[in-house]
DNA sequence: GTCTATAGGCCGATAGAC
DNA sequence: GTCTATCGGCCTATAGAC
């Protein structure tokens, strides 16, 4: 909230500011349904004639939201790199670090909302999947390619082999975390899923040794 | 969400059939925020004064069609042959039954109210755990050891193998359909699907061959 | 732009007759 | 048990002063 160099995505009116941090907050927690207008002005300590004037609806809020959370990814590129010959080694890392991504309470209400909702805003399960899984999983492929490349890895498809090391990640630990079954995931359970999805994928998708 | 995992399936009362088919209906089509105490009565052609002569409030209704849905169950333990020793034709005909059935509309939608509401009531995602994945991934272990015990498997964990193989199902087809980005799914799609998640778990478990 | 105050409607839940 | 009719409250959205 300081001088950082900040998005100034939406405009510089500081009390739009407010109502977007203040929904997105509320929004995530609680779910489009049991959030209400009232309950959004008064945690963006604005009033509610405030919040219209700069909102047309409820469900333009919400929008706003959903753009404002979408353009906020933090999975780059420098999640893969290139200079690292060794291949377990890179493959760990990516994993650890989408599985910690994946996990953070923010992605998982972000998840959670967006199936919550497709049923009344059809275009949010896009929105989600492009900016998303979509963006990682077309940063792996060309990853997959280049180890293809190397002649490490073979892939005939790898956008299959790219999914599937997603899928992989969210076996277990992930899904039951999606589901509230599991409020802290240790970093044990955490270590144990990337361990195993990097060895079967390995298995997999590892070119023979020679 | 009173009351524990009642039994009181088969309620004499044709109202209360009505009710909690017209109220499952809809919670599943447009999530518990969005349907009303009125359009729940109206579905099911009675008064709102019966609906409440049955159902103390509408979290009450809720929890009953949560219960009714989830003792509805087919995924059943004829899914598991034992006497075909085809260790790849049993995987396929496992993974092609589970993968249907994931891909249900009314799975899904089942799936995405789940997740949509853990925030309101927390017994939710273990509900709907227990009764369906929960369910799967005990059978698979069972005939995961099975095999094991045949000497075509190795798997150190089987609950590992369990959840991987059903990660690999969940991969690519059903994640994209949990967030209603492609309405209907081939079976083209779903045959590849469960092709490639077979080579790539066999790849992993299948004992080496000699 | 921002506020206070309020309109107008729908919601969950109930009263009372039968 | 089932109905009609209705209550009190909270909801989204707006009017009008400044």
């Amino acid at each position: 909230m300081g001088g950082g160099a900040a998005f100034s995505r939406s405009d510089g009116s500081p009390k739009r500011r407010q109502i977007v941090t203040a929904a997105e907050r509320l929004f995530l927690a609680h779910g489009y349904g049991a959030v209400s207008m009232d309950a959004i002005a008064r945690a963006a300590q604005v009033s509610k004639a405030t919040l219209y004037a700069h909102f047309a609806s409820k469900d333009a809020l919400f929008a706003g939201v959903v753009a404002e959370v979408g353009s906020d990814n933090p999975v780059a590129g420098d999640l893969f790199p290139t200079d690292n010959p060794d291949l377990l080694g890179q493959l760990r890392r990516i994993g650890h670090s989408a599985l910690h991504f994946m996990l953070r309470e923010r992605t998982l209400s972000i998840y959670r909302v967006t199936m919550a909702e497709t049923a009344r805003f059809p275009e949010l399960g896009r929105v989600f999947y492009e900016n998303g899984p979509q963006r990682f999983r077309q940063m792996f492929q060309t990853w997959v390619a280049g180890q293809v490349a190397r002649g490490v890895v073979t892939a005939e498809d790898p956008s299959i082999a790219s999914d599937q090391f997603m899928a992989l990640l969210r076996c277990g630990v992930f899904f039951r975390a999606s589901l509230s079954l599991q409020p802290p995931p240790t970093d044990a359970e955490i270590d144990a899923t990337v361990e195993a999805a990097v060895a079967t994928w390995l298995k997999a998708f590892a070119a023979p040794a020679g």
